[in-house]
DNA sequence: TAAATTGTGTAACAGGGTGTAACAGAGACT
DNA sequence: AGTCTCTGTTACACCCTGTTACACAATTTA
């Protein structure tokens, strides 16, 4: 067993040495069969050797960190099209579990490292890849820090109907393939939170249910508007006076 | 003034082509002036064109993110011999503050990014710089997330000890140099529960002040204790049942 | 020196979110 | 169809944290 893994290693070293110059550093994957994960099941886990770099192709992934009494802290979902495993030492940061079905390619580190060192061109890609991750981040901080229920979850809902409908016309439909304490973990709240706020924004006519899992946003202004990140000033002082003051750093 | 800052910079691209290898990523800047801030002082803004990467030689910075009715985030907090600015696209992800009297070196992207291009052997060390922050982020995801006040203030005062005396033997004497308000605004809490949180902690003798910005550990063991990262296992089932039950998944 | 300003500490109150529980709905299985 | 299991919803009391208010200390200004 350990010789055939060792052989599959040595073809994808080859296969990433040999491959024509990619252009774009998703195709460093095409040559690795995919594999599947069913629901719920473990890919990683924080902490094990960070061998592989993996690019999900199907279905929904949750990266996750526990603290030691249970708590647990979802740091992202990730879609098709979406990288794994980019920022890390060497060992992996968070753990990674199926939320759907997915269907994943999985490169070794080294093979995916020397193709870097190899065509300069797919760097400027892969610091790209990174600092989005950054990015995210950070806006997560803000959510998590400073944002109420009602905020973080219109946040959440407006970052997927953007993520299905490539950004600007927004989405009019969204599909929440995670459970409500998928979401909870994510946005920093309890399940029951989750399922409160978003009875009120249906009852408010934002969004409508369609299904458990599947909402039409039927106001996306006001759901805009409730996310707290006010994009426009105007948009930030006709609000109702919120629960805290303004503290402008001096 | 245009060709001042113009020729000063071409001076810069020169003079980091020119250097001989450098071993460390830090000697890239080494060859700049430094420049002074004073307390308070900003260095740049979020959505300013990132221009620039920071080497912070003396002082403290803070990072922080604004949203559009005031709420503040302190993203981090930087120390001397820390790099400013390494993940980020065109723009700045954030504003850059000076907590203290600051001096830092400043580099321009160009020669930055070209130096990395040049000695190979600079890129894993930019690598795991940007690494770590990313980590960093993730530990403050989970504090924002799930630790209540005390463990934020404790997880805040231990990583305080730890910066200031290199690991192992944690520091028993840790200085915080910012005010509350940048504490709160840090750890998503206001100043009040900052300061009520400390006074708690000194009543039980885990910590003692020694003036407003100076404390000693007087507990070091059962400070690491309150941080609810719970390194080990026995550390999480003895403590007294908190206000959450275990949550795991499944 | 006194007054104003800034930062911080303390207390009382209030509110948003949580914990617990019971209930409802949607499959899965016999 | 009926039962079981799992997930999601709703209700209510409670509690941690935010809000508000005031007092105090350190520093600056007059």
């Amino acid at each position: 067993m350990l010789s055939v893994a060792y052989s599959a290693e040595a073809k994808q070293v080859a296969a990433a040495r040999l491959a024509p110059q990619p252009e774009r550093l998703e195709e460093l994957f095409c040559s690795v069969p995919r594999e599947s994960f069913e629901a719920g099941e473990g890919v990683f886990w924080e902490g094990d050797q960070a061998d592989h770099v993996f690019k999900v192709s199907e279905g929904v992934l949750r990266v996750f960190k526990i603290i030691a009494d249970g708590r647990r802290v979802i740091t992202g979902f990730l879609y098709a099209g979406d990288l794994v495993g980019l920022s890390l030492k060497d060992r992996y940061l968070y753990s990674a579990e199926a939320v759907t079905p997915v269907r994943l390619r999985r490169l070794a580190r080294k093979p995916f490292q020397e193709a870097l060192e190899k065509w300069p061109d797919l760097r400027p890609q892969f610091f790209a890849r990174v600092c989005d991750e950054m990015a995210t981040a950070q806006d997560q901080m803000v959510l998590l820090s400073r944002k109420s229920a009602e905020e973080r979850v219109s946040t959440f809902l407006m970052l997927l109907a953007r993520r299905l409908h490539g950004c600007h016309p927004i989405g009019r439909r969204i599909h929440l393939p995670m459970s409500r304490l998928d979401m909870a973990d994510y946005l920093g709240l309890t399940i029951e939170t989750v399922s409160r706020t978003i009875t009120k924004l249906v009852s408010r006519g934002v969004i409508s249910p369609e299904g458990r899992h599947d909402f039409a946003i039927c106001k996306p202004g006001k759901l805009l508007a409730l996310c707290g990140d006010g994009d426009s000033y105007e948009e930030a002082i006709d609000r109702e006076p919120k629960m805290r003051q303004a503290i402008w750093p001096h």
